[in-house]
DNA sequence: TTGTATGCGTTATCAG
DNA sequence: CTGATAACGCATACAA
């Protein structure tokens, strides 16, 4: 196993000095054609490849983004992923991947981890109990430091820092009025608890289409799920009760099950009832019958945060202290699940 | 933006040597108590942490695994890197990730960036390219280097590293049997193209069961399908020419198109047909009806993936050349599409 | 008990 | 045109 080679080792090897190759390989005019021909040579026969550490340590920045979300197992961060992946590496930079499990604790962890010189930049999407708690002293340290943070979907306010997010009430308003178009009229949502912020700005979405509408929203019409453990059993019980005809759910896996449970009751869809889900996953387009969803553009928002990041880190010298919240249009994809 | 506390800051402040505060720090018994207290105390009021591109340059390494997969949207691959993950973190290791996108070049793209003094360490699954080309001459450069390597699922023979796989031979053949146990004559694969190890394996795995029953197979029972972009189509007619009464998919995206295309043609799934899929994912469970799966235990392999490349990155001095592969046991799952 | 010097791999500044 | 030196932040062998 040959050991790394420095340009220390090339220096020796040809007997020259080392800042001799460093120029040299970096095209200096200051040296002689011959010998920067030799050591360039030398150089590409023996693979020589710059030590990435070293010039992290030398010019303080890494060339690294850290992508602290709660999970990976949902698409929806998968995509993101995706897109942040892409267009990071275009320009040159790679992503450090950490998981917060949804645990404020584990955010935290990781967060200073990174924080030490590992990135330049942070993209991220809050778990669910650093929401729960309104607790980001974390983030603002961070930031205290100088270094940018961009969030996505699960963003906060009073934070000084750029944010990729959709507009989750516009979006539930429309989705809302699209079944009502389509003649449905006693509708209910399907969210999570209010302080996952998604969930409680579709919900108000939800309400404030209806409300337009002169129809009377009841608390009875909103379902509030914690945890996806026992969502099946919660979900039949809520669809046994009331008669519903349009459901509008916040992720995949609610409308999927809400459908199942429909069927299971005899109901046929979409005549019986229509659905509709944010996020536009695998599960919905394979699902019996297909759904229509939201769709939540995952590799644009990744895409986009990449970029503000990257635009941030690379500013000449950002005095100005004003930031930028992007929000992304969704779109609605129609399935089988409306009319 | 206060400047990050460096030893050296720290130690103009208290006026002492940029030692004596890294001693103190690091609880040396050569500082006195006093001083040792007084720079303790001053390092956590003002959050001293070491900076980690400093360290890993001085101890030759990153604590950084570097993980290249094809795929980060594949519900599998997004499994396993969940398994990295949590072991890894558990370790004191952080996760790089690059997406090869299924191609050759930016496979090796990728892998010459992380080797560069990014990271100690690979856990990868080849792209179908690097498969179809047989080219694998970046990893015996970064293997070359002392960098260890572990693969996963997308194994290939001849290449001196550590391997995470399943028998896939015996989980097909185990699945064939299954059907064949159930009373099911007809049998069909729908699988990759040949040079996708997995799918080749499976395929093999699923000749040989039925074989061993004394079973004729054809080659016309065997769909090897190149790329998903119109799967759905090609699935369709393939179903609608002959009558099979039990499919083996190698993904969960070929059985819920075969189980679609099976009821359109007016089949009852599990009663006329049965289906079984490769891969224990969201798809399966949520399809209607329920598949049965076998189960890949993608997290288990990251975990295992990544507790073996770490033993081997923190072993004394590995010089013994042996090289392990690990079979990890699947399950059968099972579901409504099979009796 | 404290401080000085050296090195990790690189680049930049300055002398020769 | 070439080379010595300092610096990035840290750890450590060796002096004082």
């Amino acid at each position: 196993m040959p050991q790394k080679l420095t340009l220390k080792k090339i220096a020796q090897d040809l007997k020259v000095s080392i800042s001799t190759v460093s120029k040299a390989l970096r095209d200096s005019h200051e040296i002689s054609v011959e010998t920067r021909d030799k050591i360039k040579d030398y150089a590409k026969k023996y693979n020589y490849k710059p030590n990435n550490i070293a010039l992290s340590l030398k010019n303080q920045k890494t060339k690294k983004i850290g992508v602290i979300i709660p999970e990976i197992v949902h698409h929806f961060f998968a995509t993101v992923i995706s897109g942040i992946e892409k267009v990071a590496n275009d320009k040159g930079y790679q992503v450090i991947i950490c998981l917060s499990g949804e645990s404020f604790d584990k955010e935290v962890v990781n967060m200073d981890m990174l924080a030490n010189g590992s990135i330049d930049g942070f993209i991220m999407s809050l778990s669910k109990e650093t929401l729960e708690r309104q607790d980001y002293h974390h983030l603002r340290e961070v930031l205290n430091q100088g270094m940018p943070i961009v969030m996505f979907d699960r963003a906060v306010e009073g934070i000084p820092c750029d944010k990729i997010i959709i507009d989750d009430v516009a979006a539930a308003q429309s989705a809302t009025e699209f079944l009502l178009r389509k003649g449905k009229s006693k509708l209910a949502i399907i969210s999570t608890v209010d302080y996952v912020n998604v969930g409680r700005l579709r919900t108000q979405g939800f309400k404030e289409a209806l409300l337009k509408r002169g129809i009377e929203v009841s608390d009875k019409d909103v379902l509030k799920i914690e945890d996806t453990e026992n969502s099946t059993t919660i979900i039949e019980n809520f669809l046994k009760d009331t008669d519903y005809d349009g459901i509008i759910a916040v992720n995949e896996l609610f409308a999927v099950t809400a459908s199942k449970a429909l069927q299971k009751l005899g109901k046929s869809i979409p005549d019986d009832a229509s659905i509709i889900a944010f996020t536009d996953g695998m599960l919905s387009k394979y699902a019996s019958p297909t759904l229509t969803t939201i769709g939540q553009k995952g590799e644009d928002m990744g895409g986009l945060a990449a970029a503000k990041l990257i635009e941030r880190l690379e500013a000449p010298q950002t005095i100005e202290e004003s930031y930028e919240t992007v929000i992304v249009k969704t779109s609605l994809v129609e399935r089988e699940s409306t009319p």
